[in-house]
DNA sequence: GTCTATATTTCGATAGAC
DNA sequence: GTCTATCGAAATATAGAC
């Protein structure tokens, strides 16, 4: 045990899963999440049971006895694949953030041409992202604090990205003229915001990710229309 | 120390923010927020060292011994005042509740004649109010799962209040014309996220609460206007 | 790779002196 | 009402057999 092994681990999952974002299969990372270039599959259980726990309790509630029973094994066995309960966390977060921003990507593709298709399209594929994986959203979005300073500031490259996608349209709008926008600092986090919410409060009763994405892209064009 | 003493402690400290509430001195209730209600001094010292971890760290990862600290006593001296490490946290999560509330039902005030009027208020106060005291309002928004079930149904009674004065100032502009609302219950979410998420990346440095209101109030006036 | 068993630390809460 | 001292439980993580 120690860092070498744990660390070929990493890396190896890593690489796979950039793999997939990268071409091969992009619909598989987005939506639905899947988790299949997490090998062996007895880490993959452990990595969704911790989200389903992180989600469900938060991560300081969650114990690793819990996390290995919802895996179906003993507490012991965890640490065979993950060295510790935070870098479980961190996985679970970096794979989080990464499937977001590619989320925002696709739906920026250059084939919306005006700012006002490309920013309907962000904020209803953001919000629905956050509806229908509403479980790891709330790892990604309330667990940030529990992420060591190094894995943390690793996340947050990524967060700085997102916000970029929505402050850019939100820009070329304001450019070309069909948004009038006072504050685009202060307007990009609200129409985050509106999305990143749906995390805290979205259970499966409240209705069609889909129709909820559309409603939020309506909601947030009419808040920036000229 | 057993229940008698406990809820004696407890009912004399609701009585007088009670009072506090139902006329004498709403806005020291409100903004800023001030605990003289809360005593002794102590028990004071307590809660506000209580409200600061917690929105730091989150209620899981706080300890006692760090909330005795904070209040520079031992940790055995938390438990003259508060029966439990829950208890205190739902006294925080109890005010807090109320405290927004109130702020609500000031900003509605009938003065304010039209429904854009009202709304506008609405969202200014209840944004700033996340601004400004982001610290209690992440304990408000972000903590309720650490509640016994019993204390959370008290807390979830006055949030409904809190989404009912949104809900009827947006029905009141779709049935006066004023507003053009397709979803409601959606849209009243949705208004209600953007200055709710406030409290998640609120810091002081990010400009001043007011401005942040104002702002806040036309991008929702502009989501639902007719 | 999984198990049983356990080391070690830290937690919430209590006992009892003053 | 505050302290020192500590209990008992539960946490993360490890050791070593299989």
């Amino acid at each position: 045990m120690g860092p070498p092994r744990d660390l070929r681990l990493i890396a190896k999952r890593l690489l796979s899963f950039t793999r997939l974002v990268q071409g091969v299969n992009v619909s598989a990372v987005t939506d639905p999440l899947v988790w299949e270039h997490v090998q062996p599959a007895a880490a993959r259980r452990l990595l969704t049971g911790a989200i389903d726990a992180f989600a469900e309790r938060g991560y300081q509630a969650t114990t690793t006895r819990d996390i290995a029973a919802r895996a179906g094994m003993s507490p012991a066995a965890l640490y065979v694949h993950y060295p510790s309960k935070e870098r479980l966390l961190f996985e679970i977060s970096l794979y989080g953030h990464n499937a977001a921003l590619e989320v925002l990507r696709s739906a920026a593709s250059p084939d919306r041409e005006t700012p006002s298709e490309r920013l309907r399209s962000l904020v209803a594929a953001f919000t629905a992202w956050h509806a229908r994986h509403h479980t790891i959203a709330r790892v990604v979005q309330y667990e940030l604090a529990a992420l060591s300073p190094e894995h943390l500031a690793e996340v947050a490259t990524i967060r700085r990205a997102i916000s970029s996608q929505i402050e850019q349209v939100l820009a070329d709008g304001v450019a070309d003229g069909s948004f009038t926008v006072t504050d685009l600092p202060g307007t990009t986090l609200a129409v985050l915001s509106m999305s990143i919410d749906v995390a805290r409060w979205y259970t499966p009763h409240r209705g069609d990710p889909e129709a909820l994405g559309a409603l939020y892209a309506d909601l947030a064009h009419r808040m920036v229309q000229a």
